[in-house]
Parts: structure tokens; sequence; C-alpha cells
DNA sequence: CGTTAACTTGAATTTTGTCAATGCCTGTGG
DNA sequence: CCACAGGCATTGACAAAATTCAAGTTAACG
């Protein structure tokens, strides 16, 4: 993060092979691009419009959603600085992304990102990786919306958001929680009277505290991880192999 | 879609111009490597393992799991001929890859694509827009985990896999359904009871009728869809910023 | 043709959702 | 800076949906 920008600041959009010590980043791509500001609670942009732009997002925090025809709504995602928002080669987008909190973006025109992608060798892996990423996020997150239960649903979504934004990848004490209940349900899968009753639950036992109504602190962390369903099985084959044998019921 | 095939057939960065008729595919890497057989219920590799190779489907079907540490088992996907299995930049698997039925493959080794991949501004969007294609495929599926109903997950299912091997994107009468109920329910995030009470439910109203254990017709074509809830939304964006207040309950 | 795993069906139980009432932050305006 | 309104969140009682447990059936395979 901290070195991102400092590369970013110095990028000079060079379309000749640069020889000197700088290396194009994706955020660099978009450092020269003005900063547009949305308060919270209003699109970016909405599910079936024209593709046309692909976003950063540099400050705050959008929820990415889409919405079943008679109004369910899922969040498939939540965007945090850093992020890119409308990369795919689709002509509309797939999803709503709109702003959880006030919040900061920049934005590309697609065809042009598609063309800078295409012409660097050291942009591409990096977009590449993005998606990897992404791909193994959706992953999970179906992990946790078929087998896990409303605890561990709810444990999984505190530990995410724990280690979103720090530095080190190590989750912090004190965790912010931009978005409301409902959004949380929406994201896990959940009614907001199940995720309240939940984070009650979680009080009461002194795993957490509440800390106003968009923070917690994180009181018996390794108590959040078990909870959370995330105790690592091992990886040996045979075990995964048989589980229906291992685990009979 | 379009514009991006143009786009990559301008690209400059080409070695060697390939001036002929033939263009470079993804099933053209694969096509020169010897193929590979497993048998219905052998994997062809495990979470966690060194990811050396990326393969394609020639034939049959595989499911691509991840197992959580006491069991349970989640089915993100199911791989059918054409598809690739392992594309990623992880240096592990994230999922098992086992074979549904009899299965034939080819690999690649890993190092070796990412080259291929990297020279070929042909392949290089193919790629891409098959990351952007399971990219969606995710998201519909953590709609469907997180909102719909049991019956609205398993029409969903009998619906995506009939339009599955058709060429036309045309929903077939007759659907082969290869894997067992304990796939279907550990891929749709249920058990094999309720998947089982649900074509039984299915079957007495009409809507399908079972063809042995590995097949359906699809007798109420429309029935299904509507029962799948893949009502198309209306993309009004006020219709769906204000679905709190449209649809109150 | 018989064996056995896969599937179906029913009854009881659990989990989560629904409905309704109350409580409490948070941001607004005085 | 404080008071207050309104939106969010919590809590409880009840209902619904899906799971669990427990038999039975059936189809697929040797």
């Amino acid at each position: 993060m901290l070195s991102q920008d400092s590369i970013a600041a110095v990028n000079h959009f060079v379309r000749q092979v640069p020889c000197e010590a700088e290396r194009p980043t994706l955020q660099g791509l978009f450092s020269r691009q003005p900063i547009e500001k949305f308060e919270a609670g209003t699109a970016v942009f909405w599910e079936g419009d024209e593709a046309d732009h692909v976003f950063e997002v540099v400050e705050g925090v959008l929820r990415i959603y889409k919405i079943l025809g008679d109004g369910r709504r899922v969040i498939t995602g939540f965007m945090y600085p850093g992020d890119l928002i409308g990369v795919s080669l689709k002509d509309r987008y797939l999803y709503t992304a709109e702003a959880v909190t006030r919040i900061q973006v920049r934005r590309f025109a697609r065809q042009r990102f598609q063309e800078e992608i295409n012409r660097s060798p050291e942009l591409r892996p990096q977009l590449f990786a993005r998606l990897c990423d992404e791909m193994a996020a959706a992953q999970d997150q179906m992990v946790l919306l078929a087998r896990k239960s409303a605890e561990e649903r709810v444990c999984s979504f505190l530990l995410l958001i724990s280690r979103r934004l720090d530095r080190d990848g190590q989750a912090l004490r004190v965790v912010e929680v931009p978005m409301t209940r409902l959004d949380m349900a929406d994201y896990l899968g959940l009614t907001i009277e199940t995720v309240s009753r939940i984070m009650t639950r979680l009080t009461s036992r002194g795993v957490i505290s509440p800390s106003g109504r968009h923070a917690i602190i994180v009181r018996k962390s390794d108590k959040l991880t078990t909870l959370a369903g995330e105790v690592e099985a091992d990886h040996n084959p045979s075990a995964a192999y048989t589980h229906q044998a291992v685990w009979p019921n």
C-alpha cells in the first residue's frame, strides 16, 4: 500500500519499455485521473448499465450487489481502497456498485483500460492476479453461504473485514464496520434479526464488544477464528477423499 | 465482447505474426497433449497440491470442491468438455477436482501455459473472457446460495445443466444429470433429502419426469424457469434503488 | 439375479425467518 | 453543545423451512 502510492506518483505512462527503476502498476494507470466523490448511499453505476468505465476505489467502502426479480438483494462483495470495480469483458455491468460510506474513486475508460493492459506486459499479470484473488474470494463466499451456520458466517465476516484494512494481514483489535446490519445480512444470506442476535450473543460471551454501531473490539481473537469454522483441514488426500467415512453423519 | 476481439487482433505485441487463416485458440494449445483418462470418483488433483498443471476437459464431467475442517463439502462448480481447470496464479490448487463420470482430460504445464498466454495476443483475451465468465457464474451461484429457496435452487440447477451441453444455449428437453443427489446437495447448499423431496414434488406437479436416475425430461420448461426465480428484474435504476419500498415486506 | 449404494419418504427437531414492539445511536438543527 | 427525531438495531414470540434421524425402496452393476 505504502509503496504503491509512491510508484503511482512517479509513473509517466511510458509506451516504450521503461528501462528505469520504476515499473507501471495498476494504481499508476489511475493516478492521473481526477478524483470523484460520491455520498453514502449513492450508486456509482447500476447493474445493466453500459459498462463504459473501470473504477479504482481511493477512499471509503462500496457494496456490490445484485437484485432478484422480487427485490431480494444479494451483496456479492464490499470494495475497499485499492480495489478495482467493473473489470469485465461484458458490455453491461453485472452488478450495482453503491457507496456505503462517502467515497472517492477514479474512473478510467474501459476501452483505454483494455488497451493499456494489452500493451503492458507488466500490468497484465497484476490484473490477472487480482482476478484470481477475486475468484478465490468468491469461492470462499460460496463455502460460507452453502455450508456455514449463521454464527460461523458472522464470525467469518468479522474476521474478513478485520483483515481487510490493515497493512500486515494481521487482524486488528478494533474493527471498523461501516456497513449496516442489513448490508451484513444481505452479504451473509441471513436476516437483520439473525445478524443482530448473533452479534449480541458474541458480545455476551465476551468474544467481541461493540464500540458504537460501526465498530467492534475483538476481545477473543482465537475464539472468533474457531467460531468462524475455518479450522484448517489437513491436506491429507486420503482424509479428504474419505470424508464421508471419517465423519459418518 | 465484439470489440475486444478486434482490439486483440490489432494489438502489435506479436513476436511472429501468424498471417495464415487459422488462429490460435485455447483448445488448440491443448490439442497436441496426450489424452489422460480418469475413472469416475478419482481425483485429478487435490486442494493444496502443488499447482503444476492446467487441464482441459475433453470428455465427461468433473466436480470442483472444497472441504471444511469438519468434513462439510461444498462443490463450487461442475466442469464440462471445453472447460479449463486449475488456471490461477497461486502455487497451490484452491480446490479438489474429481471425476463425476469417467473423464478424458489434457494436461499442460502451468509455466508453459503462462508463457503461451503471455506470448499470444490472440489467446490472452480468450483466457480473460473465460475468467470473466467464471466470475459471473460464481456471482450467480452466490445469489442462489444467499437468497433462493430450496425449490428455486434445484430448478436453477436443472436449467443450468440443461443449458450446459447444447450448442445453441437452448435448454434441452432431455437433461443428463450425471451427478448424484449428494453432489447436487453439496452444490446447492442443501441436504440429499431436501433435493430428493423437491425432485419428487417437481415430478408430481408434472414439471419434469425422471428418466432413470441420471436424466430427466423437462415437461414444463417455462414453469421450471419461473420456479427458478430468475424472472428478469427490470433494469430501471429507480426501481432497483427503491426495492425496499416497492416490495414492502 | 442378487447385492448394495443411492434414493425416497415420513416424523421429529432445529435453525432461521417473520412479525411486532421497544430501545438506542447518530446526525441535524436549534 | 445539547436535544430530539428518525432510522437502525435489538429483542421476544411464533411460524416456516430445511435438517436430522430412521426406515423403506429402487435402480445400477457385477
